[in-house]
DNA sequence: CAGTATCCTCCTGGATACTG
DNA sequence: CAGTATCCAGGAGGATACTG
């Protein structure tokens, strides 16, 4: 049996699943839940598995998809500090659209960036 | 046979997959490709269907697609104008994921609204 | 190790008005 | 119809230094 329940759709403004969208739309989100589909991981294990982060960038993000219950994170008292973060089940859900996303950016990255610039309209010239 | 290539992948600053990642990492990529997966569609067009843009942001990222090639251009010297927009064969493989994505967000988009907030660590305890 | 604090810059994106 | 011009605010995100 089918779910068929539609709480919105992306196309109207404000309704939860463009919200949802929204949330996904910066720099690291994506590759942060695609890092963090193999498993747990820790607060340094992300910054070095991630190209480019910065520790305050990496854990801003990490709040903001904790808020939003897409990551889970547990500390342990220790010291010095031991921090992990991992998919909640909610989370798990993004694992199979996070990576389609991101093979196909393995795939055709390169072609993305040899189009840069290339682009011409298709001027259609009328007839007579 | 499957296909091995693998031109960086989305953990490597710089690479191609990575700055793939990003050219999508707006608030209307996304739901402007999906908005373009049926078939051609003019600028007033897109604007209806996508809640809550303007003419001006939806010009500014209708270019950047273009400029990437994801998304062709066509104009009929008209008066008044007529401009059709679709996705060119390499935005064609961007249906997939993106679709996936929309209808993530479409089943889940609520959950993440009611998760806002409510979120706490899971603080383990030190025994003993 | 896992962050914060601070400062700063760029860019996205919204509002409004105007054009061929 | 399909934009552009202009102005503007906010926030994302980078650099650096510091902390328990």
């Amino acid at each position: 049996m089918g779910v068929f329940i539609r709480p919105g759709n992306v196309f109207l403004a404000d309704c939860p699943a463009r919200l949802a969208i929204e949330l996904l739309a910066d720099k690291w989100s994506v590759v942060v839940i695609y890092g963090l589909s193999q498993g747990p991981r820790r607060h340094n294990e992300l910054k070095a598995l991630i190209g480019g982060v910065s520790s305050k960038v990496l854990a801003q993000t990490m709040r903001r998809l904790q808020r939003h219950g897409l990551v889970g994170r547990s500390a342990l008292p220790e010291q010095p500090s031991i921090t992990q973060y991992e998919l909640t089940p909610l989370g798990q859900t993004l694992v199979e659209p996070v990576e389609m996303l991101s093979r196909w950016a393995e795939r055709h990255g390169s072609d993305v960036l040899e189009a840069h610039g290339e682009q011409t309209d298709a001027v259609a010239v009328t007839s007579g």
